[in-house]
DNA sequence: CAGGATCCGACACGATACTG
DNA sequence: CAGTATCGTGTCGGATCCTG
């Protein structure tokens, strides 16, 4: 891996840019153990609305992660599943799920130490 | 890992929010051979202005990724190096490059397959 | 050189209401 | 239930100018 391919302008970004937004990691990890409607995506997920979270999956469904399949049936059902591309991206998601497992602790403190600094220059 | 460890409200958020903005991961990976100061960062980096690459920074520092180091000198001489913190980050960001390596090919096909699909709609 | 101040556009996200 | 339309808000990122 050349040393400048992480940096602007060079293909790598586009791994970053794709978890460059709240949901769309969220979504993926949500649909790793198979096919969810959204309303299950919902429960699972939690404090995502409705709106949100489609505009989430049209995004990862025009990015090859995400497919959508649609039955014919009242009331309407619809269920989405990671592509195979999609699930290639399981293992370096929970790199970062392990990575804040282990050291979330400590961006916690350096926050609230940055925020005492703040407020002691401020006070 | 619980399976829910990665959804909303949960600690595991932490590491997405801190890839969460288009210059966090490449500025990381940009110190990861060492202390720079912004001018080189601005150069090794590429289509970054000085005010986003400040601003990143700070934010950088705030959450214990990054330190700031002045020199008492005129010009003004600044270092910004990783903090042991950050350094642990290198291995998930790399994960994604790897990623980006191996699959940005077919991500550009997907998109341009969808692209592709709306023109056709809308023409 | 470092980096703050300002103005600005784009967009993600949320809440709500509505259609099929 | 699935999905869209609308509106409001906050923030990121870019460009420019200015200071020490």
């Amino acid at each position: 891996m050349e040393p400048d391919e992480y940096l602007a302008d060079c293909r790598t970004r586009l791994a970053f840019d794709l978890m460059a937004n709240t949901w769309n990691p969220v979504v993926i990890w949500a649909l790793r153990s198979g096919p969810r409607r959204p309303v299950e995506l919902r429960e699972l997920i939690g404090g995502v609305s409705g709106k949100v979270l489609a505009e989430t999956l049209r995004r990862l469904e025009s990015n090859g992660l995400v497919t959508r399949h649609a039955y014919a049936e009242a009331p309407p059902r619809v269920e989405y599943a990671l592509t195979r591309l999609g699930r290639t991206l399981l293992g370096p998601i929970e790199a970062f799920g392990r990575w804040a497992h282990a050291h979330g602790d400590e961006v916690l403190a350096a926050q609230d130490e940055h925020e005492r600094r703040a407020a002691r220059q401020a006070g």
